[in-house]
DNA sequence: TACGGTCACTAACGAGCGTTAGTCAGCCCA
DNA sequence: TGGGCTGACTAACGCTCGTTAGTGACCGTA
């Protein structure tokens, strides 16, 4: 038989494999001679296809963080009553997390790795995320449909319900992604206390 | 003015102290320079109170998992139909995730850093009350007092829902521990579709 | 065949880590 | 007054980390 041939190193190979690592056992627990040793190459030659390994984790907030912005603004233009509006933003929110399990494991837990002003970016997303799912739900309830106390704890709920999926959620378990972003927005439905229409 | 004394270094203070920093940078993000900072000393006094820095984040792990498990079966022991068991099993659990923020984050985080036996305690506990808690969401259902598809998709939500508190209360905030504890029973029987007796 | 670019390598760096050894000041109690 | 314990200190250890420098093998192109 042939020698075995190693597949080529590229960036985009590196932040994967540092995206993996960085998601079991986090960014100070991971060491640059993991990543280069699961890509079967030595600790330096990483240096070829990435400036530093802060920027690994930056690039993944970074493109992690503006995605989520995309998805809610994509599924809030779409239009549409407050449950409407609330189940499709749950919907892709959980959806991507089931989807994006490693991204989402490291932006929860090395956000205080990360220096400015790239923290600061992260955060004022988060924010803006976190006011527009809240002024949806303010405005289910000043119409009626939706029945919470507090429309910034709902909103927190729903959120952080939808973040855990990252926490447990496998590919090969009972339920797809699909299935289980469904239960999810049904379950931030019920959160709000809006009835079911089936 | 005299010269102000330090308060005393106890065992007590080295792990409070650690807490602190685990939950804020990570365990794996902290050194025991900073520890020790904190606590006014150099860095190899602190081993005049400790046996080691993994000590620190095996006991903190220890404690916490242990106190949940009691928490949930004190409440279980009160018996009662699944509503009122649902409703006070994700209180405590709520209530606990707001009072002990710095354990529950270290604990949700920190788990890949533990060795064996330690971990494998660990997730042996946590399988419990996963477990537990899903029966008494199944018991709901079979009396037709719950309405999930998936029994424990519902108890994973649940749980993860409790344990998100700790990552954004604050004791200065508007909403007491209590307080959210409440409400956030509630959601736990709004997740499960048992409507409110109110 | 000669050239230039790509890229993995070895070697080495400075820094920081957790931890241990050994010293010494302060204190309680006989 | 003296002895022993407590506990903080300095110094130093071995190790691992992220990163840089410099070398050379490979490969497509002229």
């Amino acid at each position: 038989m042939g020698a075995t041939v190693r597949d080529p190193v590229t960036s985009h190979r590196v932040l994967d494999h540092a995206l993996t690592l960085f998601a079991e056992r986090g960014y100070h627990g991971t060491a640059l001679s993991e990543i280069a040793g699961a890509l079967g190459v030595r600790t330096p030659s990483l240096y070829n296809h990435m400036r530093s390994k802060h920027e690994l984790l930056e690039s993944i907030v970074d493109t992690t963080t503006a995605g989520v912005l995309a998805d809610f603004h994509a599924v809030h233009d779409e239009g549409g009553e407050p449950p409407d509006v609330l189940y499709r933003a749950a919907r892709v929110y959980a959806h991507r997390h089931a989807t994006h399990r490693r991204e989402a494991l490291v932006v929860n837990r090395d956000t205080s790795s990360l220096d400015e002003p790239v923290r600061g970016a992260m955060q004022a997303r988060r924010r803006e995320h976190e006011h527009a799912l809240r002024a949806v739900i303010s405005e289910g309830v000043e119409r009626g449909v939706f029945h919470v106390e507090s429309p910034a704890l709902a909103s927190f709920a729903i959120r952080e319900l939808c973040v855990s999926i990252a926490r447990w959620f496998s590919e090969d378990g009972p339920l797809s992604a699909d299935q289980v972003a469904d239960q999810y927005a049904g379950f931030a439905l019920r959160i709000v206390g809006c009835a079911p229409d089936s």
